[in-house]
DNA sequence: GACTCACTGGTC
DNA sequence: ACCAGTGAGTCC
């Protein structure tokens, strides 16, 4: 008897196929089976959804395929991962076949049945090697941290655990985790915003869990890894072999048959929010999929979101008793924070790159054998080259931008569309040979500060070193670990780089932070610049004094410089006391005088076309035909904007914000408003469109 | 999104 | 005659 079960594919939002299509089955299959079908003129990987038993009502039988096959010996995903990939392509209005197959290692897809077999067999046998379960060892808590696990032992609701700066958050996550793992083949899922950061993550996680659980028990889900790795990482994620998944925003897909706790760290990271395909929100779906997990204890399972400058939108929940807040205002063994040091640049002698005031503490720090970070968002040697005698400046040909010299290997480079060239002799319009660079960036700051510290020694007589941390000195595999070993064993002195130095690292030496050019983020339109901005510098101000015992042992209090030509700005007087609590009252109290996220809800649809005319066009137009379309009165549509970078690759780019007071009409309307996009896209008006998307809970606008 | 097909305009 | 490029339509 034939079963006729219906299928999840791997289709787009905007492909007009959106629900699961039905296929015909020699056997039953039970909900999420894997299995693979032909769609088309190919075969493709789909996921049971149900295994029904009667024929299709709307399909006639020779409309419907078969089943090609079953990826055999596989469990099921379970009903919990089902709702979850339901959920999220519903909110984020996409089509469940694209984010249920995209959830699901790519290498899954190339496998053929014989493949399939030997990969699960070679996976199934791999015996964790013999162990005995050692006692593990732990550090003492300190009394925030003891107090915090045992109000996160009795949470109803999810945690947000507002933690300064070196206050021990990542001991706490280890003390819940093991607190979880007690339960028999409980599985924990611990989220970092940053591929970065998973090795000293995974680091701690193995040191204190090999003993007791092997060393198979601690695996890494990031997109760094390759598709083999991914595989074997998801399998035994699937199959329970593996306790304790570390990775990035993707993990939050990971099916794990038996989670009991999740952890976010940094949780206001930006980079939880995915900016391709379908944009989820790893941390928003992290409370989701926590708040419908059923075990034991019956509906939900702990979520610690961690951070230090926590978000707008999460500080808002536990304002509302939506999530209860747990503080830890201390830093371990008693360590101070860093003491704040706003430098006005405009009481500092013109052109100065680094004030004197800033060079002469950082010169002590030195002397005194401590180590520097100076930060600065800019990577290369200048943002753009210029000509003096004509107007020449080094835009790039396919994107609205510059491209920055780079000096170390000589080029011109697009930071939005990777074109790159060498730099030219002469100005490629007028020929003049004086083209000079105009703003600086890491690589020129590295080598500033190289030439103002070439009489300054350090404490052992040597020289001053200097080194440069950021996307380009860490772009070869191990680059990263090389230099923060090299900044863990004191050979460096200096470090200059991007915000990639502000983020989780655990310096032990750091005296001195300075940001050196903070004021772009003051004036950006964007609502949530100040938060980020207050984000950064706190982070950056946390790499400092984080060994309490060497900061003691110096006997001088750790610093955070920022120069600034605006230092009356209301973010920086907050940034002086540490008070976060006072920025979030602030920032919330504008927001809600001007209805923005958290207090109104947001949606924008991105269109890319070969014209500025057509994207804007599809985009206003869409926005007309949605007159009469349910909740329309319940949402504003306003004009479609060039972005602020209108052209990248060549690809004319423009936006339209959709704002609600209330998030379920948003939804709604949105749902309702999808079918009118896709039709919309055949006007001859928006001839040249090449695609469109819409972000929900935008992270910038 | 991946794929096919039909049609276009270009060249040899 | 033979292509690359492109737009439209389909996918159980």
């Amino acid at each position: 008897m034939p079963y006729w079960p219906s299928v999840i594919v791997p289709t787009p939002a905007h492909s007009g196929v959106g629900a699961a299509l039905s296929y015909r089955s020699e056997q039953t299959l039970a909900p999420g089976s894997l299995v693979r079908v032909p769609l088309g003129q190919r075969t493709v990987l789909g996921i049971v959804q149900d295994g029904a038993d009667n024929a299709p009502a709307n399909l006639s039988e020779a409309q419907t395929k078969s089943v090609h096959a079953v990826l055999a010996g596989l469990p099921p995903l379970n009903v919990e991962w089902l709702q979850l990939v339901q959920f999220a392509a519903r909110y984020y209005q996409r089509s469940l076949g694209e984010v249920a197959l995209g959830a699901l290692p790519a290498a899954l897809k190339d496998l053929d049945e014989a493949q399939w077999a030997r990969r699960l067999k070679k996976h199934t046998a791999q015996k964790p090697p013999a162990h005995e379960p050692q006692t593990i060892r732990r550090p003492e808590l300190s009394a925030e941290q003891a107090q915090v696990l045992a109000d996160l032992a009795h949470a109803k609701q999810p945690v947000l655990l507002f933690g300064a700066t070196g206050s021990g958050k990542t001991e706490v996550y280890l003390r819940a985790a093991e607190s979880a793992l007690q339960t028999p083949g409980a599985q924990v899922l611990v989220m970092v915003p940053e591929i970065n950061l998973t090795p000293q993550l995974e680091a701690r996680f193995r040191e204190r869990f090999e003993p007791l659980l092997g060393p198979a028990a601690v695996v890494c889900l990031h997109s760094g890894m390759t598709p083999a790795q991914r595989l074997g990482s998801w399998l035994s994620a699937h199959m329970g072999q593996a306790r304790i998944v570390l990775g990035t925003r993707m993990a939050v897909f990971a099916s794990l048959p038996n989670l009991r706790l999740i952890v976010v760290d940094e949780e206001h990271d930006p980079s939880y929010k995915s900016q391709d395909g379908a944009r989820y929100s790893a941390r928003d779906l992290a409370i989701y999929r926590a708040q419908h997990i059923t075990n034991e204890r019956g509906l939900g399972c702990p979520v610690v979101l961690g951070s230090a400058t926590p978000s707008i939108e999460s500080w808002h929940a536990a304002e509302q008793g939506r999530y209860q807040r747990l503080h830890m205002p201390t830093r371990m063994g008693g360590g101070a924070l860093p003491q704040w040091r706003l430098l006005d640049m405009n009481h500092q002698p013109k052109g100065a790159v680094i004030a004197p005031p800033l060079l002469s503490a950082m010169q002590d720090r030195i002397a005194r054998g401590e180590q520097c970070l100076v930060l600065l968002n800019r990577r290369g040697y200048a943002p753009v080259l210029s000509c003096h005698a004509c107007d020449w400046k080094s835009s790039c040909p396919n994107c609205s931008a510059y491209r920055v010299f780079h000096k170390f290997d000589r080029t011109l480079r697009c930071h939005h569309c990777g074109f790159t060239e060498r730099v030219p002799r002469a100005c490629p319009d007028c020929g003049n040979l004086d083209i000079a660079p105009v703003g600086r960036g890491t690589e020129q700051i590295e080598e500033h500060l190289n030439a103002l510290f070439a009489d300054v020694r350090r404490p052992d007589g040597g020289p001053v070193r200097v080194a440069r941390m950021d996307a380009d000195s860490t772009r070869l595999k191990g680059s990263l670990q090389a230099q923060l070993d090299a900044l863990h064993s004191g050979e460096v002195d200096v470090l200059v780089g991007t915000q990639m130095i502000a983020k989780g690292h655990d310096f032990r030496r750091i005296g001195l932070v300075a940001s050196i050019n903070a004021d772009a983020a003051l004036f950006a339109s964007d609502y949530k610049a100040p938060e980020r901005l207050f984000a950064l510098l706190m982070q950056a101000a946390g790499r400092a004094g984080r060994d309490a015992a060497f900061a003691a042992a110096q006997g001088v209090a750790c610093e955070m410089w920022v120069q600034t030509w605006h230092p009356t700005h209301a973010v920086f007087q907050v940034l002086k006391t540490h008070d976060y609590p006072r920025f979030a009252a602030e920032q919330l109290a504008e927001r809600a005088a001007a209805g923005m996220p958290p207090l109104g809800h947001q949606a924008l649809v991105r269109a890319d076309a070969r014209t500025q005319d057509a994207a804007q066009a599809f985009l206003n137009l869409a926005a007309a035909a949605a007159d009469g379309l349910p909740h329309r009165s319940g949402v504003t549509l306003y004009p479609a904007v060039p972005l602020t970078i209108q052209r990248v690759a060549n690809v004319e780019r423009a936006q339209l914000l959709v704002e609600s007071a209330s998030r379920s009409t948003l939804q709604r309307f949105l749902h309702a408003w999808q079918s009118t996009l896709l039709h919309t896209r055949s006007a001859p008006q928006a001839k040249g469109l090449l695609r469109y998307a819409v972000d929900v809970d935008p992270v910038s606008v």
